[in-house]
DNA sequence: TGCAATTTACTTACTAGTAGGTTAAAGTCA
DNA sequence: TGACTTTAACCTACTAGTAAGTAAATTGCA
């Protein structure tokens, strides 16, 4: 019993979009090169995303619910604090050995060119990493599994931007090896036992 | 006594291209709309820079002059490391409040659609950062005024790719309120009487 | 059940507009 | 005058998007 024919395509359409768009940029391909990959004709591709807003809109909502779904799986498989920010960070990790870039990564770089839906989207990718990050960093340190000061938000977005970060320069060198030490470091400095000078 | 008349011209295209580029990405503006801006044909820029990916070079080796020339005039000022780096801090805050993304660290996540002699101009601009970075940690270290384990590469690694990451998702919020925690967290971990739990 | 109406998933052929780039002629100015 | 700079006019390739049509599957219903 195969799944309904219906949403396949649609599905194939994003997952072509999606490499594109994370190495080559939402302006960096066009409807032209996913039905030469798909082996349809771009008036094919209209008919499932009548606009390339409305496929990039649908790349970004599609990817954040991947995401959270990691997650989600995180959550239920990592009980203790670190471990979840280990796997956060692997998730990262994962898509550089992809040799992608992070889709959210790359569209907020061309943020001031996409459509107002796309914007959205986007913000709230970012808005549930740092909700989910939160949680974890404050969970993590009431139960002394973490430890760090200043407030968690703050804390969240520094490793949010620091994985975006790493990524977009290590790309830059097509060397995942740059990527590590940036993540590694990111994850020691939480780490009760810390020491000044032994991070 | 103005400057001589013939290199007036590229100076100001590459001002309205590098404002575009920061903005729009390298493929999210072309000839067209800097002609517009500079109220003169597309054709008289062509005659200044005959191709897009020489404009292009073009940007990143001037970004790359002056980025080193903000780096020298940090090293005659200020003499101890700290203060250093919390100087080159600043040169990226400033880029975000003027509504801009790093020129290079754009360019990095549009890497893979941009001519080769850009790629190259680009990892120079990286290189150039870090043997900057490597030297004033390397001798803040020595010299008392910085505290931080491992190689002193990783440590530059770490501060660029997270300036360039807080940037990159700061702008999608519009919010350069969201680069700061980044920067200052980035530097108070550096300080040699930071005691663990209390970054 | 069987036939008609409808829907799905495409195709071919096209549009208007924009991309980077060229050419030849004309203006500018020391 | 002659080098430098700019322009009008143009080109080809490509962009997103549309119009009209079609074969096959699905649905509604007598």
């Amino acid at each position: 019993m195969p799944e309904p024919r219906r949403t396949e395509t649609p599905h194939r359409i994003l997952d072509i979009a999606e490499q594109l768009a994370q190495t080559c940029g939402f302006n960096g391909f066009s409807y032209a090169d996913i039905a030469l990959q798909m082996r349809v004709t771009k008036a094919s591709l209209h008919y499932h995303f009548p606009t390339k807003a409305e496929l990039g809109r649908a790349l970004v909502a599609r990817y954040r619910v991947k995401f959270l779904e990691a997650l989600d799986a995180i959550d239920r498989e990592a009980p203790r604090a670190d471990a979840r920010l280990q796997r956060y960070a692997d998730l990262y990790y994962q898509v550089m050995r992809n040799d992608r870039m992070c889709l959210c990564g790359m569209f907020a770089a061309e943020y001031a060119t996409l459509p107002p839906p796309m914007q959205e989207e986007l913000r709230d990718f970012f808005d549930a990493n740092e909700a989910w990050l939160i949680r974890v960093l404050e969970g993590g340190r009431q139960a002394g599994e973490l430890a760090f000061r200043g407030p968690s938000r703050d804390r969240a977005r520094i490793m949010l931007g620091t994985l975006e970060g790493a990524m977009l320069i290590a790309r830059a060198y097509a060397d995942d090896g740059r990527f590590r030490p940036v993540a590694e470091h990111l994850l020691n400095e939480l780490a009760p036992a810390a020491q000044p000078g032994h991070v």
